[in-house]
DNA sequence: GTCTATAAGATGATAGAC
DNA sequence: GTCTATCATCTTATAGAC
């Protein structure tokens, strides 16, 4: 049984199509429900193929994961560059983050939903990684500056960004009524009142 | 070899010290990583007393998830008894999500973190069980009384509570450099004030 | 680099004695 | 109700031809 008539996909575009593919499916059914030859059987290539490319079925849930991470980061670092005071950075990263959500779900589903912990047990959790990093610094310089008001870091973060992602956890589970722009301005203003420095609040 | 010696342990006893098990290996290694057999040599029991308890292996899940959210519930029902108005009631949801994630982390993992999807294929989402549902409940009767700002029910309960169960995802990875108690008091005020109606909201 | 065929092991589940 | 022994299947991974 040929599986790749007459190879017509190969180098980089395989292994492009293979991650694509892990991606959709481990975003659907989970890492573990996931065989490789799922991912095989639907990208229309062999196994040798994949194994070839990536060693192991770990390595390719790596690669994914490190890929995403890495765009998700992008699109954040771009925000940061773009706006230069707090409130419109936090405005702008929750813009972007529904916007991904919205674009690309199964990415978002991987990198907020999975449990990375169980099938790639040497990488530290998702929230030291460099997205989740970016945000924290932006809310410690918002503090730094008097944008914010003083208080732990951790607690800032969370209260900035925690409504969002909660938010698109509802998205991703389709448990919404309205679409999930609907709900963006309404979310960046409770988000920014969490973490706002008011006049009343200066000493 | 004997697997329970003299079967000292029986019956109801038996099916607890399985759930234990269970919930302490899902919640270490996650679901796809615990074998039965890894749950039968650790309990002690054998695999036949864990399949005719349980059924099979998904059926012990949900036992388990049941279980817990039935738990969990209860603890919300408390508070919602306990307290009136919706700021004391937000302060008490929180509190008690800090307190049970501080004296029973196996049980917030597996609730909050398990993706329950994967295994309990049947399960609505989470966030549609009856703790989130009451939640949401509390966050609805305080836009009804005008103790919180009139705005869509999803981005009102996700902003109140967002951050906080997104610090407890924090508190469960490890990653705090305090005790989660110490964060307790700034991460209630910071949900209030994402959704508090304050003098200027009003028309 | 890609392919097919196969190996080696683990897993969920069952049968049947006690 | 609990136990041991065993099964059938699926999974990851490798070998080796092209």
């Amino acid at each position: 049984m040929t599986e790749n008539p007459k190879q017509s996909v190969r180098g980089a575009a395989l292994r492009k199509l293979v991650l694509d593919t892990a991606l959709e499916r481990f975003s659907r059914d989970g890492y573990f429900n996931t065989s490789i030859h799922d991912i095989r059987r639907q990208a229309g290539v062999s196994i040798g193929s994949i194994y070839h490319h990536f060693g192991n079925k770990e390595a390719l849930a790596k690669a994914l994961y490190d890929d995403l991470l890495q765009r998700m980061d992008a699109g954040l670092a771009e925000v940061m560059g773009r706006e230069s005071d707090c409130r419109a950075r936090c405005d702008g990263i929750i813009a972007f983050l529904f916007e991904a959500a919205i674009e690309a779900p199964q990415a978002m589903r991987f990198v907020l939903e999975a449990r990375h912990r169980e099938f790639l047990p040497d990488e530290p959790p998702v929230c030291s990684s460099q997205p989740f990093q970016r945000m924290r610094e932006c809310i410690e310089q918002g503090i730094g500056r008097g944008e914010v008001r003083p208080m732990e870091v951790p607690v800032a973060a969370t209260a900035a960004f925690g409504g969002a992602i909660r938010l698109l956890h509802l998205h991703l589970d389709g448990v919404l009524e309205q679409p999930l722009a609907h709900y963006l301005a309404e979310t960046q203003e409770a988000a920014w009142r969490a973490i706002a420095m008011t006049p009343a609040d200066r000493p």
